[in-house]
DNA sequence: CGGGCTATTGAAGTTGATCAATAACGGTGG
DNA sequence: CCACCGTTATTGATCAACTTCAATAGCCCG
């Protein structure tokens, strides 16, 4: 489950001549320097991209001025996605690595759609994915109290590190200011220092040098405001009755 | 645009006999009571729903105890779809009001992605918008006041009743209790009861019976938190390089 | 060795939560 | 038709979580 294309597999499992008809859509790689923004709200729709390393944050500027970072897109996502429905863009995708992306136009989705039926219903499952995600980080954000939220955002970044092979021994590169954090939760920069430091006395995390090592995940799954849901993988494509030939 | 098929047909217009095809899928209507839950977390999948009458709300439950409504539906929205990619129902679905949904069998979706390809990239484009409405709502659950989240749950509600033929006048049913706003925004029933009542002295609204009148739009408007996004309609199949023959 | 960003910590202030009591409403049964 | 009951709305008072303001320290980088 480490290659970069595990999001595009997890639910139906391409053969190679559609793995290589999904890959003839993807252009060259592009680097993207850390605090870059690869795509901003309003801006026109040419595409979407596919993450090939780096973490990219999705987010949403209200009028006050503050900001909502509504997904940390980590090395295997696509991104912009959501704004394929809309006239313009409604997110502002910005690096928080150093990034590198492919850029996919757009009407490679519709040629995918036709020529590639079985990771059209892929890219249709991933998408619901997203919302499962999107409606998580709502009820963390909206129904329970900061050491919650912060323990539920570290056990979900782990887990997904995981899946691209970037935890060893519980210890993941963590990239992210504090105060990007609290646009992620919905507190302020102080806030999340002081709650940073609260899971660290209870001893469920030690920090240091943008590196955060997870020292006792059961307590820290315990403080969490829920568990993860379990994704269906291959079993949500023979709900939908197997409806193409493999 | 009242048809209760507006969804979808937002982003892709379908032909009779695609049409035909489509409602052929869809089961008996069921009649739900208001109060009474479709489906709860940790259900089996065996479908999504079609609501054709009525409200419902689509919620999380934290370890807390807590819920968080991540989604109000009114009609021609589809239900259930994010436990697509799950093993199990991720939400609950609960009716907010007597209400009327027609099941449809899993197997349909993957009929609907071989028979009717259109119509699948109207599903997709379909969900990438619930994916921006879910971003929106996360931006004012997460990053802006009281006052503001409840315009602008009140902003998009009028919006979305209006495009369903049920506001008249600027006014329309409203049965959640301010206890369900209070889920939805992420506050206490109390102080949903103080906001409404700013609102009511500020005079954007007027309140009364289960019924809610916007008196002062570009008031409202100027208060929530954002503004609506616009949707790109039919646009959105001309960008994807309209991959399938009308 | 600065300069700028990030982290940390303290003190005071706000928003919204909690606790609590009462009023209004809607439906039911007598 | 009215009394009664449970649900919902309203309001006040107090409390807590989180914010704001402010100051200092640490770190990375040129």
């Amino acid at each position: 489950m480490n290659s970069p294309f595990h999001r595009l597999e997890e639910f139906v499992s391409p053969t190679e001549p559609e793995k290589s008809k999904l890959q003839r859509h993807f252009g060259e790689p592009r680097k993207i320097g850390r605090g870059q923004s690869i795509r901003k709200e309003g801006d026109r729709i040419d595409g979407i991209f596919f993450l090939l390393e780096g973490w990219i944050a999705s987010s949403i500027l209200l009028r006050d001025g503050k900001r909502q970072i509504v997904k940390i897109h980590l090395p295997g996502d696509l991104l912009g996605c959501p704004s394929l429905a809309l006239r313009e863009s409604g997110e502002t995708l910005e690096a928080l690595t150093d990034a590198r992306i492919s850029p996919i136009p757009n009407c490679a989705i519709g040629q995918i759609f036709k020529e590639a039926p079985r990771m059209a219903v892929g890219l249709f499952l991933s998408a619901q994915k997203e919302r499962v995600a999107l409606m998580q980080a709502l009820a963390w954000v909206g129904a329970s109290q900061a050491v919650e939220r912060l323990a539920a955002l570290l056990i979900d970044l782990h887990h997904r590190l995981s899946v691209v092979d970037q935890v060893s021994d519980g210890a993941f590169e963590f990239p992210l200011t504090q105060f990007q954090v609290g646009e992620i939760l919905g507190l302020t920069y102080v806030h999340v220092n002081r709650t940073f430091r609260k899971l660290d006395e209870l001893g469920c995390i030690r920090r240091g040098k943008g590196r955060i090592e997870i020292t006792d995940q059961a307590r820290l799954q315990s403080l969490a405001a829920s568990t993860q849901p379990s994704f269906a993988g291959a079993f949500a494509w023979e709900r939908l009755g197997k409806p193409f030939a493999a």
